[in-house]
DNA sequence: GTATCATTTTCCTGTTTGGCTAATTGATGA
DNA sequence: TCATCAATTAGCCAAACAGGAAAATGATAC
């Protein structure tokens, strides 16, 4: 139906949602993790967790304190694969996601523990820019 | 970059402009006569396809008074023919699509002369339901 | 039980967007 | 040259949305 292909194409309309699919691509990540990573609010990132679960690209997965996100495996919306795939495909050689990558490979180095605690200050210093979200948010959007 | 994939999938994130995309799929179509079809005004149309035109999903050519729009087949966006190519491998079984279709082979019966003149009252009355925008555009958007 | 803490939900704000009507554009044809 | 007319642009409004701060959840650990 119209609307269920609407919801999932809204729910990659945007390029915060984007990023943390890619961000997903290689395995599965907690909320405190992928916060780091964007730069964004919890609030935020939560809200778009949710978007993004609600349209079939997401499964999620309860782990003690935390909550871990993966790619959806299993499919109650029939065109999230073709989405993901799409996005898989996508992106590659984008700037913003090659930074969201090298920024993954340091959170991935520090204990998840730690992470939620410190935030982007358990990061070591000078590998990280100031300015959150990247470079993906210049200008108007 | 992410944000000419941002273009395209806004593009693709709206129902009329999903239905637009699927009604050009056989063959060019001139503003009117998608207009016809989808119900909306007029304005409304011309914004729509020029979303899609920007986005690098059309094309444009015009014949005298008449505009006509048609599926991109050479790509400056490069997301472009991905997305195109997932929109003809959806919907085929959606009722909104499948009505959509419907009205515009009563259309197509139609000189487009007479279409931009009389807009849905050129079309044999009974078979055009009233209601415009099909059963795409209740609710909430 | 109770405090802690990661995540979610609620509420707010500024921006974007889809729809309309009215005005403008630009090509046609008298 | 001027009227016509399809299409586009401008201007407006209400709904939707991305973001943040603060309150609410809900699981853990003492």
């Amino acid at each position: 139906m119209i609307e269920t292909f609407e919801t999932v194409s809204k729910a990659v309309a945007d390029p915060s949602r984007v990023r943390i699919l890619k961000l997903l691509e290689p395995g599965e990540l907690c909320v405190c993790q992928i916060t780091a990573v964007l730069g964004l609010a919890t609030a935020t990132i939560s809200k778009h967790l949710a978007a993004l679960k609600v349209a079939g690209l997401l499964q999620q997965r309860r782990d003690g304190k935390w909550v871990y996100y993966r790619l959806a495996d299993r499919a109650f919306n029939p065109y999230a694969p073709r989405f993901l795939a799409m996005v898989a495909a996508s992106l590659e050689d984008d700037p913003t996601i090659a930074e969201d990558r090298r920024l993954l490979s340091l959170v991935d180095q520090v204990p998840v523990q730690v992470l939620c605690d410190q935030g982007r200050a358990a990061l070591p210093a000078g590998l990280v820019s100031d300015t959150p979200g990247a470079s993906c948010c210049e200008g108007p959007r």
